[in-house]
DNA sequence: ATTATCTATAGATCTATAGATAATGC
DNA sequence: ATTATCTATAGATCTATAGATAATGC
């Protein structure tokens, strides 16, 4: 497999304290307070006066860690990010054959989306609340996950074992791969009724091993 | 094809106003004015304020014709509701095999979400809004749409023609034609560079042909 | 002396309603 | 007389900050 790159930088958000380890220490703080808030009741329901409490020091205080409520937004999107990226890296494997990675890669991503559900669905939700620049942000993680597997298929289509013909082929599997993972997640209420995790992961890697490699 | 069960009744939202066609005619201009401001600028963002002056009356009006805020945006899935179930109702034809059928349904399916893109949208935002009663109205009206993809599953088996086995499959199939629509809509912005509209429904439904009746 | 933290609140909303006015129909 | 509509605002927030205090390190 070619490397794949890693994380994106996070965008600076401004801090008027000087200590960069604990600007850190406080702001994972803020961000494991907000999570939970803004899964449970969003973005805009959510206060700052809550996320401060949450974290355990004063309204005051948080606003000497960023500059604004949409700056937590950022923060708790960003670490979302993060997540799901370093748990995709972690489960790539060398020395497969592509129809293997390929597997091994779509069981492994949904395995990772059932974990990260409400983060999942806290990013499609609130991702219109962000301001420009971090919302291009968010797409472009979009945009890397979705390279992730691209660059799987298209070893699969060099290789000559998937039977994928144009580049656009690839593109749009890769997104369609990613949108089932999410899929899991956003309709669990529909899909938990009827499917274990494993179903679920079995019945749609046929659906896309079978077009790709069928 | 067995004939589908007729929309759901809405449920009522009290009102202090008595002439109900006034009822109706006002609520058809809150919600007009209301779509846009949710989808610009998100149910928190849009005041009461200013979907009384989009609708062309006076925010205490507003209030003879539902009594909260999120009454609004109940109408407003409602009747995004109504008219995407409209819209594929009226798409379907008789005396055609199951192949035929299924291949129409989606790809009148996928051009009706490219229509409505925008309330698709608004939809998997919003939703997290509403409270208990009207959000189980949201999961079943997708379940309505689901299940009109059964249906049409179902035929085919039933003729021979298709080739999924369990109940369970054809369940998850018709969901993911489902979902497969809506990521036309939330995933717009990468989609739109590479492909055309017709390019995708050619693309998803040879996918879900492929499987189906492959 | 500098940096981190807290308390208290200014200022800016926004939803929902009370009470006043205009329109309608008997 | 009744119904529909508007104006004006009470009451309840919530974000962000100014100014006071506590902790830290030279």
């Amino acid at each position: 497999m070619t490397p794949h790159p890693s994380a994106k930088q996070r965008r600076d958000i401004p801090t008027l304290v000087k200590d960069s380890n604990l600007v850190e220490e406080k702001r994972r703080q803020i961000v494991e307070a907000a999570v939970g808030l803004f899964v449970r009741k969003g973005f805009h329901q959510a206060t700052t006066r809550e996320i401060a409490r949450e974290a355990g020091f004063s309204t005051g205080l948080l606003y000497e860690y960023v500059s604004s409520k949409e700056d937590v937004l950022y923060l708790v999107c960003d670490s979302i990010h993060r997540e799901m990226e370093m748990r995709l890296r972690e489960e790539l494997e060398e020395g497969r054959t592509p129809l293997e990675t390929l597997e091994r890669a779509i069981e492994s991503y949904i395995r990772a989306c059932d974990r990260m559900q409400d983060s999942i669905l806290l990013i499609y939700r609130e991702t219109a609340s962000l301001n420009g620049e971090s919302r291009g942000d968010v797409l472009e993680h979009e945009e890397r996950i979705t390279a992730f597997f691209e660059r799987i298929l298209d070893e699969g289509v060099k290789a000559g074992t998937f039977r994928l013909h144009a580049k656009k082929s690839v593109r749009l599997m890769a997104h369609t791969i990613v949108v089932l993972g999410h899929m899991w997640a956003f309709r669990r209420w529909y899909l938990r009724e009827a499917f274990t995790l494993d179903e679920y992961i079995r019945h749609q890697s046929s659906l896309i091993l079978g077009e790709v490699a069928g």
